[in-house]
DNA sequence: GCCATCACGGCTACCGGTTGCACTGCGAGC
DNA sequence: GCTCGCAGTGCAACCGGTAGCCGTGATGGC
């Protein structure tokens, strides 16, 4: 117990005159309240400086305006923007952000949602590690919005990179090149057989080839490694599954004496600040991330309302060509 | 089909045949309760699944259980694994984060902190943009660490690039270099002039040159810029004020046709994952920022506690020495 | 002119813990 | 044998809001 006395609603009460009841009402129900004395009220409270407390009113109506956030990392650049996003969407729901680091592990991200399942309002799940079963019982006890995940009808927010992938596709078969490489991510990567799927389709349709290399770590270390097995594949041009694999890629191929642009071009999956200033400036399709943010906490707003969170969203990423990627030879 | 009803302390009391108070006690006093009640009712609770809520225990404790964490930005890859680290110490204190972003502004980091030091226990606030007698007040009305930032007396976790880059000058040196130059941050930057001093103390020394460039923006792109000016300063050393600069550095003095390190060593005052993997790979001090994070939330618990947070604790970067740094010629 | 209606606002019981205080036995000290 | 003390536990008052129920006075319809 400090000496941080903040006025109570009972101070407000008794100094406007009122019950206390009647100060709670004219800020949740103005309308039951008559409006000269609705004046009144809030102009002593402002006065008084009066900030209701959240934790009181959490015990009384079971809901603690805590929404929170499970992201696998912070390291990867996709991350830090969604995280902003998130929380500035939250904030203008007066709503706050309780963060929580899975650090890559599906455990470590089982244990954090059951903790902080009993203890927020809601949940938003960025890119789970976790399997389908389990979100879907997390999902029966508590409103919850998956990002970069789809797990049957659970609301979710996507971003579909695999039509990404086919505009890069498109993009570079427009632009001649005959022989591509996918290079895919990590082996559980729940992202990898939908774009996939799309790069082959481009390929089929036009002729071309796809060679995918893969799966790998999404580090700069194993993109460095497999440069080597796509200097070899005689491909003119290649996509990387993220940012740290395009990073290894471009310094792999560097030092094997392959030229970016001129030999092999590059483009990069997700983006990445860098990669605007790098040289040459790497071709990538821009994520969404900010709406994305967005989207979810208006979803799950809308879930914690009762309402129907709607089917889930898909935002499209946008294609930023840039000096990696131009025609062969 | 069981609700989400969760079990109150009121539903074990009345199973294990005891007043809701010595439930209380069996979790918070046990040393008040006789061993076999307490056995029992801990055995009871757990039986039934019973989690205290968090919220009840802040209404009548005063204490949320939350701490405040605010970051300028999740941009930087600064910040990534501090709040990961504040998340993970905060963990094992049975506490969670609600993180803020200021997006790097001081108005919006103002408006932040106001808000949360009502509804968190403690606040730790890195690289603080906002004016020490704010900061001040702040800590006067609830427990306040800052990391990356000394105001007085206040406790804080602070990282001593001052010495860090006065090891690179040391190795620059050393390793017979006569004209070094600094690339300063932002203009407002706090962490600047120590640095400049030590480098200066170095350099006289020595009987070395420091040439300071800037201040510049902490942009890849002011790095692009300034690296011309950098070129024609006749220095063949560069130590940069964060990864940014030095990414541009980098990016700038190669189309200038200068070559790190064969006529210019270069060198970074913050980490970067990627300047091990870049070519050439970079000289950086490696920050410790996981050991910063749990510093910071060892000493505010210990101000939760009522505690003396003890004296600001000063970490040591260390020295990474890469391809990048050699001897000049 | 009387009663039904309704807007307004007071009273009070929650929400689920924590904690000061009172009560009950039992063992020790004299 | 009678206090006194203390360990062990129950009772009830908080913490600061929210919301259901009810009383009151005014209004309007007949």
């Amino acid at each position: 117990m400090r000496q941080q006395k903040s006025v109570s609603m009972a101070d407000v009460a008794r100094v406007a005159g009122v019950a206390k009841s009647t100060v709670s009402r004219a800020f949740i129900h103005p309308t039951l309240v008559a409006a000269p004395t609705r004046e009144r009220i809030r102009r002593i409270a402002d006065e008084m400086g009066f900030r209701p407390s959240r934790v009181a009113r959490a015990l009384s109506t079971g809901r603690t305006g805590l929404l929170g956030l499970v992201v696998p990392t912070l390291s990867n650049p996709f991350f830090g923007p969604l995280v902003a996003a998130v929380q500035q969407a939250a904030e203008e729901e007066d709503r706050q952000i309780v963060l929580m680091i899975s650090e890559l592990s599906a455990e470590r991200e089982t244990r954090l949602i059951e903790r902080l399942s009993s203890e927020v309002d809601g949940l938003i799940v960025a890119t789970s590690l976790c399997g389908d079963p389990f979100l879907r019982k997390v999902a029966k006890r508590i409103p919850l919005v998956l990002v970069d995940r789809r797990v049957g009808r659970l609301p979710s927010v996507l971003i579909d990179t695999p039509s990404g992938v086919a505009a890069i596709a498109d993009h570079l078969i427009g632009a001649g090149h005959r022989r591509l490489c996918y290079v895919s991510g990590p082996p559980g990567s729940w992202a990898d057989a939908p774009r996939i799927a799309a790069l082959r389709g481009r390929a089929e349709e036009s002729g071309a080839d796809l060679v995918v290399a893969g799966p790998i770590p999404p580090t700069v270390d194993a993109g460095i490694e497999v440069s080597e097995t796509v200097a070899k594949a005689g491909v003119t041009a290649v996509i990387g599954y993220n940012s740290a694999t395009v990073l290894g890629l471009l310094h792999g191929l560097g030092t094997q004496g392959v030229r970016v642009p001129e030999d092999v071009s590059v483009a990069s999956a997700d983006d990445f600040i860098l990669f605007q200033s790098t040289k040459p400036a790497v071709t990538v399709l821009r994520l969404p991330l900010e709406e994305a943010g967005h989207a979810a906490v208006g979803m799950l707003a809308r879930l914690l309302r009762g309402e129907r969170p709607g089917k889930p969203v898909v935002l499209g990423p946008e294609l930023l060509i840039r000096e990696s990627t131009r025609p062969p030879g």
